[in-house]
DNA sequence: TAGATTGTTAATCGATTAACAATC
DNA sequence: TAGATTGTTAATCGATTAACAATC
């Protein structure tokens, strides 16, 4: 019903009503949304009616309600607290990374092993691994980043599982298995770049 | 015929072989990538089939042939050259990005507008802006990384095409369109952060 | 040889698109 | 009202899976 091609495409139809409004556009056709994210409008009308998001015949959708539903169905009403496991250069990237400031994204804590990068007075704490099912606890924390190497990924992983971590985006260059326990979304930047390399290489056009 | 969901499982595929050479394997079956990747064995022999890999009836594939001929696809065959333009949070992350060390990707240099980021000394340099025209020609770069706001991304991705790269990973939070010239795939952090929201929230397995 | 696995064809499944009645 | 756009159904398309002949 609803994979992930799906709600890849709820989250541009967000993004490009965003912009749009940003235009001063009161109300979007499904053909703009169509235009703006490449998509046919077919299935932009057959996307919303899976998750009910109806609009005006002949009128279309008023953007600002349309915002509404769509930040509902991808958890933008509220906001979504993540810790991150692992603060080498990706870890710290993100924790640092502004495009999450206007988004309902916060990362409110890292967790290493390594001593030197401890810190208990940045925004973001960055704390010793043993902390890590205390805080997840007292601060309901349900999401988590793991961007640790290769070699500790499993080790991590039952630390979060058994902490009570609902969801996690994996940066480790290994595959998880999500079960019903824990949503896992691997992210292999290394594939990400392979490829691009493999649809440079062939010149033919990515369809996704 | 080859589309990106199939060149993701070839990744995985390879992945998964490297990971039974290391333990020793000398060839394996469709079943166990099968097993190690989570689809189908005649999945895997279907794609294998469009990429003309063949293995032997009864013996399987041998895993080195097989790795030789997957790298071959994913252009792992050689090494490949990116450069990268933003030096943010992100940006410095991609380049010091240890999970790159034993693949053939290297970043070989970053331009920024930041005069306080250029560097000459370090392993990749960080060049001014106006420097990459000459730098993607004089060392033959076709592959570029963007890691710039979204403000900055149009005219930055202007500047890439006339320089002559032939193809983008965008992680700047806006959708850019392949055309002829420029391949481009886009890694939106937040889309991705959303999805898993969603996942999370409905308790549904990602079908993907 | 008998048994096991590939490679490929045909069947199935699911997702996308087209078409159009409903209706504002 | 006439015209335009939605919402939904039916048709199409493409990708995945099952099945099995080929063969090692």
């Amino acid at each position: 019903m609803s994979n992930r091609s799906r709600i890849l495409r709820l989250s541009r139809y967000k993004n490009a009503a965003l912009r749009l409004k940003s235009l001063n556009f009161l109300k979007v056709f499904s053909d703009n949304l169509a235009d703006a994210t490449g998509v046919t409008a077919s299935q932009v009308r057959k996307d919303f009616s899976i998750f009910e998001i109806s609009g005006n015949r002949r009128g279309g959708y008023q953007i600002d309600e349309l915002l509404t539903q769509l930040n509902k169905v991808l958890g933008k009403d509220k906001l979504q607290k993540f810790i991150i496991v692992g603060v080498g250069n990706l870890g710290r990237a993100l924790i640092n990374y502004q495009g999450f400031v206007k988004s309902e994204i916060k990362i409110v804590a890292g967790f290493d092993t390594d001593p030197a990068k401890f810190n208990r007075k940045a925004e973001a704490l960055i704390l010793p691994m043993d902390e890590l099912p205390g805080f997840v606890k007292t601060n309901e924390i349900e999401l988590a980043i793991l961007a640790v190497p290769e070699f500790a990924a499993q080790e991590c992983y039952d630390k979060l599982k058994s902490a009570g971590i609902k969801g996690i985006l994996n940066f480790a260059p290994i595959r998880l298995k999500s079960d019903d326990k824990v949503v896992i979304h691997n992210l292999n930047l290394e594939t990400e770049f392979e490829n691009l390399i493999y649809f440079v290489n062939t010149k033919t056009e990515p369809t996704d």
